[in-house]
DNA sequence: CGATGATTCAAACGTTCGTTTGAATCATCT
DNA sequence: AGATGATTCAAACGAACGTTTGAATCATCG
């Protein structure tokens, strides 16, 4: 999956796995049965592991609304513990789930939505809580930018790495990434309102 | 590209432009060849618009400091510029141009970096200078989200809004959703530092 | 042991892909 | 008009893909 869905190919797969080809058919049925699988099975327990974490802190609030912080790293705490997995699943499973938005395969269109849903649910009722002030049509696009800014981090693209034309520290771990994403997520779901009146703020050049 | 590049051949693409399939390899060499020009054509023009969006601002803050906000807009009137093509194309150049980061080819590993080389160079010139107190370290990641969210918004996912459980209203355009990013990722920008030293405030190991 | 069902395997099938080819067509200029 | 170079076209090529097939191998149990 580092190559995308299409791009790879089950003869590489299997290869790589020491098993025989047709045997992806027999246990699986077909290629788009695999990948659904190897989805379920990887973002399953990464989801359940984010709604437990909120049940948890939910629990102890008993009532109150949660921090910011403290939600996004209810999303965020359960992609660290998939990353320590040994190497290179670790990185790859992340490479896999961060990607998974920005394929193009059509199956997995229905898988991601179905995947998700509970989760997104529960932490936009939480968001909705601690940003009571909040108008629903813009919580729900910080959601998508905080989810896209996630995926794409999840992602890791090297892509930009090299744009940076400034060498990253080595210590920049998963951790350390993840540490550096939460204030600047929990900033952005903070930001003032936008100014939806200014009609002429966007393509004017009026400084001051 | 909507489908990505290795899913959408050649003679896809010839039919649907109502030429012949070999025109393309006489005109371009190869299908890497194509999509590399593609790139250029709809990338270029993007961030020379950008480029000199930066430039005019500089040129009228006389050597002082931008805003935040500025610079962000300035990365992003230009797509919004690209947006506003006739249908399909604005939407589509701008899925095309979201999604090239994850694009798993690797022809685009090198065109990317080159493409946007200039760029980055150039903003984060700016916003070191907007932002004085910032590590260079964390200014380049906080730079890395929000190309990763911008990117993630540009490619327009279905997958989220499908999510969203919530309808969003119709009148969501691209300038819509843009008069929303700026708000958000310059808050982002500015957030707080995050506390390096608190050992304990995710699940991490620490040795020393 | 021998029968039975599950699994593995090498080989092939049909399809689609990017690319090549050589003739046909077009545009341009003396 | 006729020659010439550029472009278009239908057809084919070899390679790679997902899938199927039928025999070989394995595991289990009376």
């Amino acid at each position: 999956m580092q190559q995308g869905y299409v791009a790879t190919s089950l003869r590489g797969i299997t290869a790589k796995a020491g098993v025989n080809l047709a045997a992806v058919n027999y246990h699986f049925g077909c290629k788009e049965a695999l990948i659904r699988e190897v989805f379920e099975r990887r973002l399953g327990p990464l989801n359940a592991a984010r709604i437990a974490h909120l049940d948890k802190l939910e629990a102890a609030a008993r009532g109150r609304p949660l921090g910011i912080e403290q939600i996004i790293e209810a999303i965020v705490a359960p992609v660290l513990h998939v990353s320590k997995e040994p190497r290179p699943r670790g990185t790859i499973s992340l490479q896999l789930l961060g990607r998974a938005f920005s394929e193009p395969a059509e199956t997995l269109r229905e898988i991601l939505p179905a995947q998700y849903r509970e989760v997104v649910i529960r932490f936009k009722q939480a968001l909705t809580r601690a940003l009571p002030d909040m108008p629903d049509q813009e919580l729900i696009w910080r959601m998508h930018f905080m989810f896209g800014t996630l995926s794409y981090t999840m992602a890791g693209n090297d892509a930009l790495k090299l744009i940076a034309t400034c060498n990253l520290e080595d210590g920049d771990d998963a951790v350390a990434i993840m540490r550096r994403l939460i204030p600047f997520l929990a900033a952005g779901l903070r930001a003032p309102l936008p100014a939806l009146q200014i009609k002429r703020s966007l393509p004017g050049r009026r400084a001051a």
